[in-house]
DNA sequence: GAAGATTGAGAACTCAATCTTC
DNA sequence: GAAGATTGAGTTCTCAATCTTC
């Protein structure tokens, strides 16, 4: 198999020139606020939806698609900024629990609108409904 | 602005775990083969395509969308396996040009066919012709 | 032995500073 | 001073090995 057709290789390519544009105008609108990267949004909001059970690494693992030893030192950064906090799981001696912080939850909702504006601009106000639509419906297919 | 619609929402979602899921295959294809990651192929294709000119590493720059580090870094480690050569460039003395070499032809061409055959798998199976291109043209806006 | 989590060592990435030539 | 390219130092990522508990 040596061929592949030009307009595979245009979806293939228009898709990866997407993702680095929203990607970087989203990590480029936090770092301007002078809040953390993306990633760490991503584990409080996680945090926050869990509520007062927590969430242990593993699950975390399952939900961002991250390796367990990336789980393991972005938990880290994000423990030693104060945004969460480690407990060991009484119920499993081998895990942990992990749990947002005031200081998290602050954060947290300091770095939504920042998010939400970027993909408000970068993909609400150039694709209408109906076109939103297609794309889930399309990118779903190729996630089967 | 701390509203965003939940289609949104979806579309950055479906959009960066489509990429990631793509990324993944392509490289873990190249790596089971024991052959270069992706980035390499990207300098490799460029530089066969520019033939006897050869091309500056400001030029690769921008079509690969690296900061200039990057050039830099990646350009070294291509050289020190031999798949490129550095040139100082007559012309402007600041700069300098990158040839591909017999080596390197070969690699890029034992690449293609792993990198066609992921990007077959798991695009052009999965849509047909008029899916991929409503996808091209929608994710074409989202360039704009 | 497998699952949950961490860690050491090496590779890669990032930022800002640097050097040379324009 | 700006453009082309590189580099030092610090951070982050990756792989495999490790530790503890199941």
């Amino acid at each position: 198999m040596t061929h592949l057709s030009n307009l595979t290789q245009s979806s293939w390519i228009k898709l990866t020139r997407t993702h680095h544009h929203l990607l970087n105008a989203v990590e480029e609108a936090l770092k301007s606020e002078d809040l953390p990267p993306l990633g760490w949004y991503d584990v409080l909001l996680e945090l926050s939806r869990a509520g007062n059970n927590g969430l242990r690494p593993f699950e975390l693992e399952q939900k961002l698609l991250l390796p367990q030893y990336g789980i393991s030192r972005l938990v880290d950064k994000i423990e030693k900024s104060g945004y969460l906090q480690r407990q060991r799981c009484p119920d499993d001696k081998r895990g942990l629990r992990l749990f947002i912080t005031e200081q998290g939850s602050k954060v947290q909702q300091k770095m939504w609108p920042i998010y939400a504006t970027t993909l408000n601009t970068n993909i609400e106000q150039k694709l209408d409904r109906s076109e939103q639509d297609i794309l889930v419906t399309i990118l779903s297919k190729l996630l089967r």
